[in-house]
DNA sequence: GTATCTGCAAAACATTTGCCCTTTG
DNA sequence: CAAAGGGCAAATGTTTTGCAGATAC
C-alpha cells in the first residue's frame, strides 16, 4: 500500500494557484508565486507536490515538446493550441460526439483501453494569422 | 537567412537508422547504433543532428510526458498510443476523414490554421489488458 | 580556402533525492 | 510520538555549447 498523504497548506496553496490560473503555467512560476505567502518554500517542494497532485488526479502535467513541463488544474477533457509562431498554448474544444469516435475507433481497430489523451494540435495562431504570418 | 547544410556521414547514417526503425527511440539509442560505424562519434554530435533533422521536417521528436525524448522518421501523419502500464508506445492511424473534421473544427471555431498535430491517447494496450490488468 | 561538421569536455537546465528538522494527526 | 511534509543543497540525467581540429564544397 502507498504512503498515507497529509494535508499540506503548500500543496493546497499549489493547488489554488493552478485552479485560479487560466494559462498553463511551470514549477519555477508557481514557485514564485508562493514566495509571498511562504518565502522559505523552495522548487524542490512545489516540484514533489505536483507530482503527488498529478499522480492524485488533480492536475495535468504537460509535456509541449519543450523541455519545461506546464502544469494545469484538471478540467473537462479538453486538447491544446500550439502556436508555433508565438508559443501560445490555448485550450480547445472538441464536441464529445468527435472524440468519442475517434478514442472508440482505436479501441476496435486495436484493442486498448483509453483512459485519457494529451493531444496538441501545432499552427499559426489566429493572432499570428492576423499578423500577417504567411508560413 | 540561415546556415547553409552540408552533408554529413554522420547525419546520414542517423537518419538511415530512424527510417528503418520502427520504434520510437532515445538519442541514446542511436548513439549506441552510430558507434560500430563512427567508434568516436559524440552524443552531443547525436543531438546536433537530431535538431537539423527535425528542423528540416524528417524528423519528429516526441516528449511523451517522459523526461527522455524520442525520435521517429516522418511517414505518413498518424497518433500514438502510450500505454500507461508498459510504456509501449504504437502507432495509431485514424481514418482521415474523422482527422480532417476536428481539425476543421478547431480552424472553424478558433481561426487556428493546424500544420501539424502530436496526439497521443494513452490508457492500457491489449497486451497489458490480456494480462489481466485491471485499472 | 572558408564555412560547416565533429569530438571532446564542460556547461546549462529542469527535475529529483538525501538528510535532518518541522508539522500533522 | 510516529509518520509525513518541508528546506536546503547536492545529485541526476538529458540536452546544449565552446573550442580546436577535421571535412566538405
Amino acid at each position: 500500500m502507498g504512503v498515507k498523504i497529509r494535508k499540506s497548506k503548500q500543496r493546497n496553496r499549489i493547488l489554488e494557484v493552478l485552479q485560479s490560473s487560466r494559462n498553463h503555467v511551470t514549477a519555477n512560476w508557481i514557485y514564485d508565486e508562493l514566495r509571498p505567502e511562504f518565502p522559505s518554500v523552495s522548487l524542490g517542494n512545489v516540484y514533489r507536490n505536483l507530482n503527488i497532485l498529478v499522480d492524485q488526479g488533480l492536475v495535468n502535467r504537460l509535456g509541449f515538446g519543450s523541455n519545461v513541463d506546464l502544469y494545469e488544474a484538471v478540467r473537462e477533457p479538453h486538447y491544446h493550441f500550439v502556436c508555433d509562431r508565438c508559443g501560445a498554448v490555448e485550450d480547445v474544444r472538441v464536441p464529445e460526439d468527435l472524440q468519442h469516435r475517434v478514442e472508440s475507433r482505436i479501441s476496435r481497430d486495436y484493442g486498448h483501453v483509453v483512459t485519457s489523451k494529451s493531444v496538441e494540435f501545432h499552427g499559426i495562431c489566429r493572432a499570428c494569422r492576423a499578423d500577417g504570418v504567411t508560413m
